[in-house]
DNA sequence: CGTTTAATTGAAAGCAGTCAAACTATGTGG
DNA sequence: CCACATAGTTTGACTGCTTTCAATTAAACG
């Protein structure tokens, strides 16, 4: 099974959108690589710096992020396994964001050039990448409407939702849900709150019993 | 000039990501199209339906939206002169938000088949497209920053000046500023805000003298 | 155990929303 | 040319969601 092989995540992750031939699966499989597991919070990527390799996520979270003129965070995106770092920096020099670990994850490295020779010489893959980067998008503009017209309950419940439903499309969501690996901090720089008022309304949301909190997750190392 | 083409403008717009080759550009002018000039509110497209044609922007300008179920808007992008208003329907059935007219345009439609037989045919225009995607999604960025982590008078002046280096980009700035063909509400809605708070930043930023309003703009027939 | 990180809670302040009304410009029809 | 209708802007008063500040509690780690 392609699960097995560090970069299967990688081709299902590519096949949700458009199925491969059995040559370029193996093509995909065959990209030089190598495996690191990395801690909570390292940088996979540094805004405003030339990324030489990319990095596949094959198993933990990660989070694109911003930051503003003023120090706020803002939280774009999240990634979960078989997601890329980024194929915007196949084609662009610079980051515009950064990458950091939500978990303890094990990420495979894959040499700018040699991923770049693949997308370029392998229309499969081309278009498989161009079809990553639409749903991207669509999420990302989502996520803008998610901000911008939803009070704080909506907002969370919404990217909780989110979550669930992209883990149950990679297969990866247990039964009776699932654990979010984010800190309430972390929730709200996604969603564009304050901690202490991502907390109230968790409690609100606890108290209608439309979530069930877990032990909290902590020091994921 | 290609300027003086309807589709001159979407040559130059994908140049701004990569060159073409002479015969490349011929190939985009000589898609086959049908110009219309169509109202201020037009829908160009619909959320929900499938497009049969692939909308350019040839003059005036237009944006993406949703609509939240307890029935608020929210723009997502403001699309230029030389935007295509959908590239992502050529590979999606779909279309999960709406494209409607801000100003008074002249579209080029160009039949979806010959638009996807381009694409898919010429690396080029496969390769400056996708570029142009990665752009609009840098863009998506840096707007769920600006909603998520800046204040009314950020936001809104934000969006002026990104409208402002767009228009310059194009070469479509006047000297002194420009004319921005929105009305309060809409800026509301494009930088979730309520048209009653825009009005009283606006008031404030004008205070200041950082804008200046001219004329106001309704009616735009 | 002490330290650190995260979650929780309270009180006060402020930014932005809501509601409602007045005002201004533009266009229409008699 | 005026009265009227329409669309957008402006303003005020009030409400409320969210932030800020500060302190406490809980869990995990060395």
């Amino acid at each position: 099974m392609p699960t097995q092989h560090p970069l299967g995540l990688l081709v299902r992750s590519l096949e949700l959108q458009t199925p491969l031939s059995g040559d370029t699966r193996d093509a995909v499989l065959d990209l030089p690589h190598t495996i690191q597991t990395l801690d909570p919070s390292t940088y996979i990527q540094r805004e405003g710096e030339q990324p030489t390799r990319c990095g596949v996520l094959v198993s933990g979270f990660a989070y694109r992020q911003k930051i503003t003129g003023a120090g706020a965070r803002q939280i774009i995106a999240i990634q979960m396994p078989g997601d890329t770092v980024d194929f915007q920096n196949l084609f662009f020099d610079i980051s515009d964001h950064s990458v950091q670990l939500l978990t303890r994850s094990e990420v495979a490295f894959v040499p700018q050039d040699a991923m770049q020779t693949l997308v370029c010489n392998n229309a499969e893959v081309a278009q498989a990448v161009f079809l990553k980067t639409l749903i991207e998008a669509s999420i990302l503009r989502e996520r803008v409407v998610n901000m911008g017209r939803r009070n704080a309950r909506e907002r969370i419940a919404h990217l909780l939702c989110e979550f669930g439903f992209r883990l149950e499309a990679l297969g990866l969501q247990k039964q009776s849900g699932y654990e979010l690996p984010m800190t309430q901090e972390q929730l709200g720089d996604a969603v564009g709150l304050t901690s202490v008022h991502v907390n109230r309304t968790l409690k609100g949301l606890k108290a209608e019993g439309l979530i069930v909190s877990r032990v909290r997750i902590c020091n994921l190392r």
